[in-house]
DNA sequence: GTGGGTGCAAAACCTTTGCATCTGC
DNA sequence: GCAGATGCAAAGGTTTTGCACCCAC
């Protein structure tokens, strides 16, 4: 029988909303807090290694040294704003076309890939 | 009238090599003591975001958390066995024809895009 | 003398973990 | 009482910076 986890919960219900895609846990502080759900960071820290194990979320590298995380959804890949740092999602998939000619180029097995996108979003150019 | 600088100088020869494309910075202070050239983290670290600087070696982003360079040449994709961590090349670009597609999903403008594949590699399978 | 290259150490950042506590069940 | 959830603080790992020193120009 579970036990309840505010923290979690409120974490699973933000991030599973699909609006953001890089959401840090700094992030998650700060949105737990604005709905007076006070949490610390080891709390949230935990609360989303435990929903990116049961595959409830994903965390997504964006190459700025923090973890990142989505909801577990459709697969996509990412772009980013190179001047602010905006990501959006680029729904579907680019290069499963590829991955073929990747295997045959390299010898390695493909079961994966994340793809990153930079440019500059339309508010910044 | 540029000052000899035997670490930076040796950094480039060994990432410009192009034979890997996961240099750390730690693999670069084993890889200098192995040459003889006694060098200090820090000094390994400002030799690289010298040379990131001046556009002789890329940044890439393997998910590790760790800052690894390689040389920057031909544009390519990578693929790492996520069972060992080796890394190799997939020669030329994937998804290039993809990315009007991604502009106009996104309305970003896209300049740019770095490509992560996992998989295993052969000495793994 | 000046400035760039280097070493050393400390600071800064993030992530991860240990331990104590509190609370549903 | 037990187990899961949480807070607090400390530990770890990596990146970054300040300061002093030294040497080529």
């Amino acid at each position: 029988m579970p036990r309840p986890s505010p923290v979690r919960d409120c974490i699973a219900e933000l991030v599973g909303a699909g609006d953001r895609h890089d959401w840090s846990i700094e992030d998650l502080l700060e949105a737990l807090a604005a709905r007076d759900v006070d949490a610390n960071f080891s709390t949230v820290f935990r609360a989303v290694a435990r929903l990116e194990d049961d595959g409830a979320i994903r965390r997504v590298e964006l190459g700025d040294g923090k973890a990142r995380y989505e909801a577990a959804g459709e697969h996509h890949e990412h772009v980013r704003c190179a001047s602010c740092g905006a990501v959006a999602a680029v729904p579907g998939c680019v290069v499963d076309a590829a991955v073929p000619r990747v295997q045959d180029a390299t010898g390695f097995r493909v079961t994966g890939h994340q793809i990153l996108f930079e440019g500059t979003c339309p508010a910044c150019s």
